[in-house]
RNA sequence: GGAUGAUUAGCUCAGUUGGCUAGAGCGCUUCUCUUACAAAGAAGAUGUCACUGGUUCGAGUCCAGUAUCAUCCACCA
């Protein structure tokens, strides 16, 4: 007999463990042993940025994947997880960007491209492997030779196929549009990077000039610099006689020439009912201006400054010109009104700097341009279908939802940015040189190399971060894998698509969506075939957990305190698809203790019924006939509980599965059948436990790998294979051993019965008691049968009495349970003295306690009522005071709301 | 403004296609070191399932409306 310890220890044992599957090789499905025709289950990571250090959400999505590849390989699929990390080109800039300053105070400029590139390099080596070891900490079986990184050589390849691929397909095009530029990133920003807060903000109405017929209102003075319309409602009687004509003014010091316009768009009932038109600072007017041919005038540079050619504006910021223009107005006594509204801000996500609207020269990916390799269809077209055929499913579905309708809005996605580190657009320009120093693009080519001959200058710019994380399905399975043709083999035909994208809904439409149209693009082929999404993780208090605020649980410092299996557990139950999840310690802590629970069942197991092999092939096809009820009533519940498992995990319901598991385990399996196995030694007991602790440790193991692994290890008789490969249980095993049902829920309910006679009346632990039972002849018999084990079932009966019928035996507790009357002679078991010293002891408890609530009750009405005497006069009836304690507590409780 | 979700025990949350007395964990009360586990065991208390109607033999579950909260999208001159 080995001797095991007391309380499991994961911190011990979960690195060697982990180290032993990573020899084993099996991670990498290659080396499984399967059948040719072994069908494929694949899920790639969504890669974490190199950035990040593991925070709960992390693991909450390892979690989840992790059981689902495990449960797959065990159910004998070819089974592949593929790890890796993405480059998040702004976030990780930025964060170069800020230690390059707080540390040596430069800029990226200061340094140059390729010096600023190098220290991001620095910078990545150093951090790139943290988040990969934390997430080995979770347990996460997932192949580490497949490991993938968005910007390594293999995925740079495929980044320049796709948009050479795309430009000549011709939905990659160059073109100016307004962007949401951040002039602090100095990069564009999408739609979906922006963040809106709600400030106020001062809303002001004038005049452009003494000669203007009419005044304006703006919360942006300044940009009206480059205002070249003024745009009214055409229902709008006031402005009607002007539409159509032309103004030219002197607005502050610079020369407008206004056109006004008419678009019904035009609120007639905000500010004056005008509003001035500033092409290259709004989208809004850039729409307008498009429609009506208006010249664009550019008031603010890249830098948030205003430009050249704008008089004593020129080089100052929005804000102090805003301020200069104010004052100019308030001199020629133009402005009319000076209002605070209330308005949204628009944020860039990163630095939270307020972003300027600004017309650029940007890449963008048509997805409206219908295409030949698409059967005629555009991108959005076919991404749309893919989700409405249900090809690819969402959980939960209300997703799907979500997922058109911004599909159906989605616009040309602008995949260039003004940032270093990053996929460089694989676009090429000659320059033409105009009188020394101005230059203009003369020609443009697009390829996955340098172009021969002099002169070929690459495009600065580098690509939208999600351009690369949107062929990850394919990416990390060695696309492409020739220049020439889009033909699958290897990797690629063997596991793509992908079998389920589980991920946060935060990125549904930044990520999923942008995956299935380049999937779609690439290979004709959807990247994975089921969307499963998490929530996000939250405090105890329901806020988002982030580095900055401080509130976030570290899952190292739990996985240290508690055991990576505690923390997964967490992460799992309680947990539902799409819907957030709060988190405490106490939760963790709680899985803590399961885990010792399992590893102390096992321990009593191990320890006594060592000697009892498992059932081989031969033992298992025959009926085994020595059984007894509780024997049928635990593996007709095990049988159930495999069923029930399997179908919560088909339909997503990990929360419920591991739920019932752990009900199974710890109130059925240890609570009660190896409790009676202490009582009623059958010589199958033993056979019995091991096999259900087995297949227990089977079905635990997609949930909680570690113990279940070491358990498994340490399990005498075992052969020495590892649980990660072993197969998930079948119900023949037990169909074929055990014949019929049986009930016995009523010889449960008997002996709760009993220890609830004990209990209310007191009587002391230990102490032997008779029991007298009434009940027909039926229930006799059976009763009959299970006689040892309710004498000895934590009841301490010395003499159980069946009868058919009779009378209440004097002076006894009476108890009835499922037509069944229960009797416990009290005479000579209760010491009356003992019993009023106690009492009396806790009177003068309930007395102190009473005294407390009195204090809290002063200065409330409810005091001169009664609770005084109410509490006090009943002092002598222990139940009564209890009843009147509750009423005064269920008061106060009322009060605090 | 549009959409989605939430509202169940003191707290955090489960609850499948409507079905018996609505569950779990933590907390609370009482008892217990009893052949593994005090990180345990046993017993117990606590619910107007947000509200108002409707459908039904039957509603936490389905439908309509209301309230509060949250999130997303759009607008923001």
């Amino acid at each position: 007999m080995k001797d095991l310890p007391k309380i499991y220890n994961p911190q011990e044992i979960e690195d060697k463990i982990y180290k032993k599957w990573e020899k084993s090789g099996y991670f990498n499905p290659d080396n499984l042993e399967l059948p040719e025709d072994a069908k494929t289950y694949t899920i790639v990571l969504p890669p974490p940025n190199i950035t990040d250090k593991l925070h709960l959400g992390h693991v909450s999505m390892l979690a989840i994947e992790d059981l689902l590849i495990r449960y797959h390989r065990m159910k004998g699929f070819r089974t592949l997880w593929i790890p890796g990390t993405d480059h998040a080109a702004i976030a990780t800039q930025n964060v170069v960007e800020k230690k390059l300053l707080r540390e040596k105070g430069l800029t990226r400029h200061d340094l140059g491209r390729e010096k600023f590139l190098e220290e991001v390099q620095k910078f990545l080596e150093k951090t790139q492997k943290t988040i990969l070891r934390q997430i080995k900490k979770t347990g996460a079986s997932l192949d580490w030779s497949r490991e993938a990184f968005t910007l390594d050589q293999q995925r740079e390849k495929a980044v320049r196929k796709m948009f050479v691929d795309m430009y000549e397909a011709g939905i990659i095009y160059r073109g100016e549009r307004i962007v949401n530029w951040c002039p602090r990133c100095h990069s564009t920003l999408a739609d979906d990077e922006i963040e809106y807060k709600k400030q106020k903000a001062e809303f002001y109405t004038f005049k452009y000039s003494g000669d203007f017929p009419f005044a304006i209102s703006t919360t942006r003075p300044e940009t009206k610099l480059g205002d070249t319309a003024v745009a009214v409602n055409p229902k709008d009687k006031r402005y009607k006689k002007y539409i159509g004509r032309t103004f030219e003014v002197d607005f502050c010091g610079v020369k407008l020439k206004l056109k006004i316009i008419a678009d019904k768009n035009v609120d007639m009932d905000l500010g004056t009912g005008a509003l001035g038109i500033t092409p290259a600072h709004s989208m809004v007017d850039w729409q307008m201006a498009e429609k009506n041919n208006l010249d664009i005038v550019k008031v603010i540079g890249e830098d948030g400054k205003i430009r050249a050619g704008f008089k004593n504006y020129s080089g100052k910021t929005a804000a102090k010109a805003r301020g200069m223009v104010i004052k100019e107005l308030k001199k020629q006594d133009l402005l009319e009104k000076e209002e605070e509204i209330e308005n949204n801000l628009s944020l860039c996500y990163r630095c939270n700097t307020p972003i300027e609207p600004l017309p650029s020269k940007q890449w963008f990916v048509s997805v409206d341009k219908k295409m030949k390799r698409l059967g005629n269809k555009s991108l959005k077209e076919k991404a749309i279908e893919a989700i409405e055929k249900e090809r690819i499913k969402f959980v939960p579905e209300r997703f799907k939802k979500r997922y058109l309708d911004w599909m159906e809005n989605l616009r040309d996605w602008c995949v260039s940015r003004q940032i270093w580190f990053g996929h460089r657009i694989p676009a090429y320009y000659k320059l033409k040189t105009k009188s020394g120093k101005l230059k203009a693009v003369e020609k443009i080519y697009v390829g996955l190399e340098k172009p021969a001959g002099e002169g070929w200058i690459q495009d600065p710019d580098t690509l939208d971060t999600w351009f690369s994380s949107g062929m990850w399905t394919f990416s990390t399975l060695g696309w492409p894998q020739n220049f020439k043709d889009n033909k699958k083999s290897g990797d690629l035909k063997k596991f793509h698509p992908t079998q389920v994208l589980e991920t946060g809904y935060e990125i549904l439409t930044l990520w999923v969506s942008r995956m299935v149209m380049m999937s779609l693009f690439a290979l004709n082929e959807i990247p994975f075939e089921k969307v499963y999404l998490h929530g996000m993780v939250l405090d105890e208090h329901g806020k988002k957990m982030s580095k900055s605020k401080g509130n976030g649980i570290d899952p190292l410092d739990m996985i240290k305190k508690f055991g990576a299996d505690s923390v997964r557990l967490a992460m799992l139950i309680g947990n539902t698809p799409g819907n957030d999840m709060k988190i405490s310690e106490e939760k963790i802590e709680s899985f803590r203790n399961f885990t010792n629970k399992l590893w102390n069942i096992n321990r009593y197991i191990d320890q006594h019924y060592f000697k009892h092999a498992f059932p081989d092939k031969k033992d298992i096809s025959r009926k085994i006939t020595e059984n007894t009820k509780a024997d049928k009533w635990i593996i007709n519940k095990f049988i159930e509980l495999i069923k029930s498992t399997e179908k919560d995990i088909k339909e997503h319901r990990f929360s419920q599965a591991g739920e019932r598991l752990k009900d199974f385990t710890w109130n059925d399996f240890a609570d009660w059948y190896l409790e009676i196995s202490k009582f009623e030694t059958t010589t199958n007991k033993g056979m019995f436990l091991r096999m259900i602790l087995n297949d227990l440790m089977r079905m635990w193991h997609p949930f909680i790998p570690f113990v279940t692994e070491s358990i498994w290890e340490g399990r005498q008789g075992n052969k020495q294979e590892l649980l990660m490969i072993e197969k998930w249980p079948t119900i023949n095993t037990y169909e074929n051993i055990i014949d019929g049902k049986e009930n016995f829920d009523l010889i449960k309910e008997i002996i709760i019965a009993i220890r609830n006679i004990r209990t209310k009346n007191k009587i002391p632990a230990g102490k032997k008691i008779k029991v007298i039972v009434q009940t027909d002849k039926e229930t006799a018999t059976s009763i009959k049968e299970n006689e040892i084990l309710i004498k000895n079932l934590r009841t301490h009966v010395e003499k159980l009495e069946i009868a058919e019928s009779g009378k209440k035996p004097k002076n006894s507790a009476h108890q009835f349970v499922a037509g069944i009357n229960i009797y416990v002679p009290l005479t000579g078991l209760i010491d009356i003295e003992k019993e009023k010293a106690k009492n009396k002891k806790e009177l003068e408890n309930l007395k102190k306690y009473a005294n407390g609530l009195e204090r809290k009750l002063k200065n409330k009405s409810f005091l001169e009522k009664a609770p005084k005497e109410i509490v006090l006069q009943e002092k002598e009836n222990l139940k009564k005071a209890k009843v009147k304690i509750r009423e005064i507590e269920k008061y106060l409780e009322s009060l605090k709301k």
